[in-house]
DNA sequence: CTGTCATTCAATAATTCGATTGAATGATTT
DNA sequence: AAATCATTCAATCGAATTATTGAATGACAG
């Protein structure tokens, strides 16, 4: 049956890729690799996973053509393959988060206050910031805040932020964001300014899709 | 760690997700399921496998929110959960087109007319219908033909087309469609149709995605 | 050239997934 | 109630995936 057999090459490839993203920690690597260029240990690191484990899930997804992999010097530089596998990630957390009832559960449970934490849109923060009525915070690690940032946003880590009150102008309400989504940083961010008595909310999303978004980056070179 | 465990359930709920799209077989009931409401057995027939095995098909996909079944009679019938496991299904293809040398491989091996087999768009077939100026002609199954087509479109099931040439005015020219972008029906069709002196050429995508454009879709009773 | 470091490869064991078979369930018909 | 049909469940086996470990590779520093 010549009529079958293309369709069927082609569909093995899909699944190929759909496959790829079908593992918790293959999902949070492509999470850690839209902040930006990143190396495999450091990845390994920032996930508490071996080393070579991460090198293997790292394969699967360039096997996949969801990222591509680039030696510099000792480094294996993994980067995503481009701003189609963000949104291709964005459809599953879509279809996830309007059909399946486990996923409804663990929001409720986990971010129970979600309702009093309605985000702000990109756009809404963009003409805010214009008219600097905003301080805006990203709480992700250094590293990440390097790489690239909201222009304008102070970098507070999560962990200082819990650690002692930041230095910044109580009067002004202030936005938080992070990796993504579902990034519980800035969620935790807004609890913790919240309880020091400051106004606070979290920016939707995260930078990756700030820059998605074709707004502006700033980096720290 | 309370900061992670959440993310870790959530992304563990994606994953199931991404894997049930993880499989040739699935991919393909859930293209056959784009056609509308399908039952159990037909589907196996469709495919042509054992029962047991789609049944435990689908229920992967009922687990993962892509699809809904419902009890009618004796039989239990299945259906996409909604336009997103759509939209879901093109952001894996898309990935997959653009970084897999192996599909590009597959489509020029297969489809190497493919260039002179140019898509006509959405929008382009909408206005010359419009205009009275084309045949559409629907190549999928008299009963998928039956749960929507595009309206004024005819029925000639591929097998027909090939058998005998269609009983259509060959000065027209004429536009064949299937299920989908890479079902490849339309293609057959086309090269049929043109051997026989007609001038063809595929719309783009199949039937669901023009539904899902929300052009108007005929149903027979 | 040797040592060190980052990464990948290779081998293993544990787990999960997939296809197949036959029995069980639910609904309809006689 | 018994028979029939569509579907699901349960159990099996083989195949594929995963985590883990240790060895091999490639690049750089001394």
């Amino acid at each position: 049956m010549s009529i079958r057999k293309p369709k069927q090459a082609l569909y093995e490839q899909f699944a190929i890729v759909a496959k790829a993203l079908g593992h918790p920690q293959r999902l949070e690597l492509i999470e850690h690799l839209a902040q930006g260029t990143r190396s495999v240990d450091l990845l390994a690191t920032k996930l508490g996973l071996p080393i070579a484990n991460v090198s293997q899930h790292l394969q699967t997804l360039r096997r996949a053509g969801l990222v591509h992999a680039e030696r510099e010097g000792k480094f294996v530089n993994y980067r995503l393959a481009d701003n189609t596998v963000l949104s291709l990630f964005a459809s599953v957390r879509s279809v996830a988060e309007r059909h399946l009832a486990e996923v409804d559960r663990i929001v409720r449970g986990y971010f129970d206050a979600r309702d009093a934490m309605e985000p702000v849109t990109r756009e809404e923060l963009a003409t805010r910031m214009r008219d600097g009525l905003v301080t805006v915070i990203d709480v992700r690690p250094a590293d990440e805040f390097a790489l690239g940032h909201v222009p304008g946003a102070i970098n507070v880590p999560l962990a200082c932020l819990q650690e002692r009150p930041p230095e910044i102008d109580p009067d002004r309400e202030v936005i938080a964001y992070c990796r993504g989504p579902w990034c519980v940083m800035s969620f935790e961010a807004v609890a913790a300014l919240r309880k020091r008595g400051f106004q606070a909310r979290r920016l939707e999303d995260g930078l990756p899709e700030w820059k998605a978004a074709g707004l502006p980056v700033e980096v720290m070179l």
